[in-house]
DNA sequence: AAGGATATACTACAAAGCATAGTAAAACGT
DNA sequence: ACGTTTTACTATGCTTTGTAGTATATCCTT
């Protein structure tokens, strides 16, 4: 199976960020929101908030295809871009990815740690337990 | 309060080394293992696998203390290294920091994650509600 | 106190990843 | 065929990490 490349992490940034550079973030959030975009629009969107030239925008988005992240469809004269996952799924495979990496280093202590830091009040926990229940019998069956 | 200086982080990689070079990592595992060690120790335990250089190893304990993820206690001509958190105490600020960030973006479908991605077996399940008691209670007092 | 051994400090360089952007070339509409 | 838009290619700078050489400081022994 065909995985996008992953570079460096930065774990105390939050969501996308952890895996991704600032601007590479940046663009995967309007593309998300756009649900596909040329390389014209995002540029566009960029340069609302702060100076940045087209061919910045252009290289950064043909390197998220390189990485497998967006992929380029010819459109005409251009390209649209779209994401090969949704924001979820992104999300979900960084979630499982890291959180596997702690398993299999800390087993047992992951799930403390977790249960340890996760928020303080009773309707999380509520909400866990719901899911747990609901995984039970997913795994009965 | 101090805290250490994290740079990258690679989510796939087991353990300390989401956070750490590999050679900043084998060095940390031969550190906790120690408890404390110089310089030359460490340098001769990294030789049995393979070559490498007396000042490399040092310039990367000098790195880790510039990180305070070691400190630095004058022993006679040489300097004792320790570390500052235990291996424990490293995993759960790692594990705390990511998560965070998650929670932060994910809400609640970061429990969904977690739990859909724990193991399938109900040992696992039944270690986790057991430790959702144990919070709860922590939280009524 | 001098000499030699050992430790550290300082400096340097290469590779990788990211942000940045200029210039050249291709594609398209009219 | 021309001009505009888009992409391709190339380059630079910064940061992190691994690598190690050279210079300086420190200490023990005699």
């Amino acid at each position: 199976m065909k995985r996008f490349k992953l570079g460096s992490f930065r774990p105390s940034e939050s969501g996308v960020r952890k895996m991704l550079g600032d601007l590479e973030a940046d663009i995967m959030e309007l593309v998300w929101e756009k649900d596909q975009a040329s390389v014209r629009e995002i540029h566009g969107l960029l340069e609302r908030d702060r100076e940045i030239a087209y061919t910045t925008v252009m290289t950064v988005m043909s390197r998220l295809a390189e990485k497998n992240i967006l992929f380029q469809e010819r459109n005409g004269k251009q390209y649209l871009y779209k994401a090969l996952l949704s924001k979820e799924e992104f999300n979900e495979i960084m979630f499982v990815s890291v959180f596997t990496g702690f398993q299999e280093d800390l087993g047992k202590q992951a799930l403390s740690y977790f249960v340890e830091n996760i928020s303080e009040d009773t309707a999380t926990l509520d909400e866990l337990e719901r899911l747990i229940q609901h995984k039970r019998r997913q795994i009965e069956e």
